[in-house]
DNA sequence: CCTTTCGCTGTAATCGATTGCACTAAAATA
DNA sequence: TATTTTAGTGCAATCGATTACAGCGAAAGG
């Protein structure tokens, strides 16, 4: 009782001398227990602060109700705001998370699987890292008959889960938006266009440009890191062409930030001159002084609706691999870095 | 082999025709097992693509390999810096880290803290919550024989190890550095009180005040929530006073965003005639235009400091309660909202 | 040649909870 | 009264890995 505040079933069962199976049926009120059995032992487990070992539990059950979830990296706002949407939603659920990081490496990535198959996980969520090329480990998963869901970076295996933004409709809407504004000649700042969000915003910036009659034009695509400084350089490349650019969609906030930065410094006027729109709604976008257009990836809402796939599959009883992709429509965040209504309406 | 992903020592055993106690000790290096044999184990535990079951193990040693962390949100840019210092430190030594959040309400905190131990964790790091005002909670892990570690927000509890910044000291940096730009009427935004970190951020800024000969006025301390709002609403009550301040220091760098915006609309003058220093080094404080300057937490450090005292819980055999109180060295980051020194080098 | 020792392996219990099956008494039915 | 239900429990195996203890064969010592 007070050893080492491990109290288990059997120490119930000999203080009310019955079987443990009988006590084990009490708590989990099997109807077959006599009801007045059920009372006695509720009261022996509270009175002597009984705490069921889910380890044991999880062990008989072949179900650990934790599930893993891989990033990147975590403290990014994207990612940190996806995990709490699953928690959010899985919590209530039972289910913990486990958190790993891959820091871009796809053997770190690799590890992580097979541990988190170890600590018999009920599930994996995770986003792939940018070196990630080969898809024996995420077989391996679903050969173990856990459940695969992929958040944002993906990859195309079969009976895996996914739940993605519309990146290609994004990268259409924010490049529209540019043109709506009065924007004739507009850049894109690209990501690795070896990922798959990064090529569908590129394409769907080519589509917008192509729907409404603008030729595309190869040398207005900078290929840019997500980081400011590699925004600031994009831009003064981008300054240096005879035929300049009036408008940038950025497929990162960081790099979007960097180019205001830089022009500004070129004395360029935003948005009158030039409008600029990012990519990722990052906190900072809205608290600039010209606060930042920018596409909202919902990662809260990412992260609850790709923990309810995941309940939707534990509970099929259905083995049969069930394969659900979910995409989830971006939402454009209209501010001063493009919004141009908002100074014509100052000069009326 | 092929059931279902379920590999375990009595299938190798089998196979090998041995007993399976020989294969845990071959698998475990053993020194009692002849090289011969433990050979034929391994080579068999890789074709048959073994993997050990860790629910199995930790429910057997006692031992998870599992560690708890709570916090009132995941995605907020300190908490997700500390966990993720805490999972590089933890990970290389076998540990995963299982998230819950808190949403600020201690009935949840109880909750967490109750399924966390179900859970069989070794130890749990931790926030608390704002509403926390009982310790019960707290005891219960130590009774437990599990270590329990506050980072950052904490409640003196004996037994309990502890990671925190001295937030005195940075109060009291901050506030001399306002005195050393030339500042002579010093406010301070203050943040919930009755949190330790607040009251000792509050009390560096007075103790500072003091030691340079300055009389803390009453009406310069303004009690603000940790918002862009909070901040402006302060900020413009402050521009009413008739005695007006020429700095604030603030314990949020969301209040001190939300001050400069409102004296910006103001026209007041930054650096020039009013200086700011915000709290957290948040990343959007070095991305406006205005850099703000900031105490920066070094929340990555704390997570890694957080698990390297974990670690010499565990590791030391020594049963009685080790409790270690770390104080980390907050840093200031000075930038153009306090620093008047580059205008005055652009002025020459 | 017999006994002791050493090296290696097997047996069985254990961690804590769950559950199919068997069993006992009481109640229902014939 | 004899027999069948039925309600309520207990027994023992199970999940997978670990480990104290026992045991066995071979080499070493007497």
């Amino acid at each position: 009782m007070k050893e080492n505040g491990k109290v288990t079933i059997y120490d119930i069962s000999k203080k009310l001398n019955i079987s443990a199976a009988t006590v084990s049926r009490a708590l989990n009120n099997n109807p077959k227990i006599s009801s007045k059995t059920r009372e006695l032992v509720f009261a022996a487990a509270k009175e002597m602060n009984y705490k069921q070992n889910r380890l044991a539990q999880a062990l008989k059950s072949g179900k650990s109700k934790n599930v893993g979830i891989i990033v990147p990296y975590i403290n990014r706002n994207f990612f940190s705001s996806i995990i709490r949407g699953i928690e959010e939603e899985l919590g209530p659920h039972g289910y913990h998370v486990i958190i790993c990081q891959t820091h871009e490496q796809m053997e770190t990535e690799v590890e992580q699987i097979n541990t988190l198959l170890n600590t018999q996980v009920d599930g994996i969520f995770m986003s792939i890292s940018k070196s990630t090329n080969n898809i024996d480990h995420f077989k391996k998963v679903l050969e173990e008959g856990k459940s695969l869901i992929f958040f944002d970076r993906k990859l195309d295996v079969p009976g895996v889960s996914s739940v993605v933004i519309d990146d290609f409709k994004a990268g259409y809407m924010a490049t529209e938006h540019l043109i709506s504004q009065g924007c004739k000649r507009i850049a894109h700042f690209a990501g690795d266009l070896n990922l798959e969000i990064y090529k569908n915003r590129y394409g769907g910036y080519i589509k917008a440009l192509e729907d409404n009659g603008m030729k595309p034009n190869p040398d207005h695509v900078f290929t840019t890191l997500s980081s400011v400084e590699s925004g600031s350089a994009a831009a003064a490349k981008m300054w240096e062409l005879k035929e300049k650019p009036d408008a940038v969609f950025s497929a990162s906030d960081y790099t979007a930030l960097g180019a205001i930065q830089e022009l500004k410094k070129l004395g360029v006027n935003i948005p009158e001159d030039f409008c600029i729109s990012g990519f990722s709604n990052e906190p900072f976008t809205k608290y600039m002084e010209m606060p930042i257009t920018s596409v909202d990836q919902t990662p809260l809402r990412m992260g609850k609706i790709a923990a309810q796939v995941f309940l939707e599959q534990v509970d099929s009883t259905q083995k049969l691999t069930i394969e659900k992709k979910v995409v989830l429509s971006p939402e454009l965040m209209v501010r001063n870095s493009s919004d141009r209504s908002l100074r014509k309406l100052a000069v009326k």
